[in-house]
DNA sequence: GTCGTTCCTGAGGGTTCTCTGAGCGACGGC
DNA sequence: GCCGTCGCTCAGAGAACCCTCAGGAACGAC
């Protein structure tokens, strides 16, 4: 996995994300730098900043050339960059507009990751009667489909990601919402409120609240 | 292990408990000096106050560079000190709020060490029929399911992480409750008491008291 | 521009946890 | 066996924590 970008905070963050998944990660701050890198430890994904200070990032995928076996690329990208988003994009890339959340980050690398490892793994997420495509976005619970905000499908899939393990709220915070998320935490509680509604109209609470540390997702005690 | 901070107590309580807790510790005072140990001693681990009289605690992580083999860093922080929690934070390291409880530390110490030494150890901590899961905050006695809340969580853990050696009040004190905490030491009599409680419904007795010295985790005289 | 949805903030209230105090019991020395 | 000290347990006050509801701001669709 290599991550570039000119900016070391958000290389740094990136990074840490990446490295938390259980990647292995490199970093470069320029393009030049980048494809030195891309030669020496050929990665099997790139995470790439649109505006480098020396090439520009889509020339930087340029350069690797349009062959299918070229790594895939996500690019990142300013939110009003709307144009930019078809220049470069190849069969198999995607691109994330900054601020991003480090949670739709990953979830965009597990997506690409998993086209170009030829579906190995499935894009759906379970847990008991619960059931999440990242592809489709549609959430089923016992069979009953589940309509969900862009938001609570975030914070869901952050969920379903570590199932049985205790995510604090800073956790939460840092990785469903934009990584320099500066609000106030009460807005996580609002949405865990939201989901359990809506979760808990079609059984019993998934949800579980650890009090002092943050929240689970818990097999009801049948 | 490097424990760099400019206060001494600070220094002294840290360096004691994790050198209690079987690691090598070196010590440093400000930024420059911290440089110089890491050079020189090359430590798997580093504790490094952000308030530093001479370069920011951050500066020190970034001279050490963001290669993925620089060594991983615990950061103490204020509580309040929101963004400054983006800076710096590399794959692999992770932060603590001051004031902390030793216990929070050293957890956190081990976790991250097990994330750089790739899963060697286990997140589940064992004791006879007894088992704490530090990920999922699950505790089971003899398959048994027991609910704790959150300080008897960390005292039991703590007591986990040091089976069958004694460990004086002043001790569990120190790492359980805040490092600095001056309240009554009978607080730590009502939750051995609450653990007793919740534990011994399941099986024997695991906790004895060694009188006038403190508390340690025995196996039952079967 | 208007409308509808989504996202975030704020406040109120209920629940749970933490710590304190006091009485009782247990242990050990003599 | 007696007495002093130390430890255990219970109950309760205060605080911390969390949930929920309501409303306003921001955003996007038409």
């Amino acid at each position: 996995m290599l991550v570039v970008d000119d900016e070391p905070p958000i290389v740094e963050v990136i990074a840490m994300a990446l490295k938390y998944q259980g990647f292995e990660v490199a970093t470069a701050a320029t393009g030049k730098e980048a494809l030195q890198q891309v030669d020496r430890i050929k990665p099997h994904l790139m995470v790439l900043d649109v505006g480098l200070p020396d090439l520009e990032g889509f020339d930087v995928a340029e350069r690797l050339g349009v062959a299918a076996d070229r790594v895939p690329i996500i690019f990142l990208t300013a939110r009003d960059a709307t144009e930019d988003k078809l220049r470069g994009l190849e069969a198999g890339d995607d691109y994330v507009t900054k601020p991003f959340s480090l949670e739709e980050l990953v979830a965009r690398i597990r997506a690409v990751l998993r086209r170009s490892l030829d579906e190995q793994t499935s894009a759906v997420l379970r847990f008991d009667d619960l059931e999440l495509d990242e592809e489709t976005h549609e959430v089923t619970r016992a069979g009953a489909a589940i309509e969900l905000t862009a938001t609570e499908f975030r914070l869901l899939r952050y969920l379903l990601s570590n199932p049985r393990r205790v995510l604090t709220r800073q956790q939460i915070l840092d990785e469903v919402w934009e990584y320099d998320f500066g609000g106030d935490a009460r807005v996580l509680e609002t949405y865990i409120s939201y989901l359990r509604k809506k979760l808990d109209a079609h059984g019993p609470s998934l949800i579980t609240t650890v009090r002092g540390v943050g929240y689970a997702l818990r097999a009801p005690k049948a």
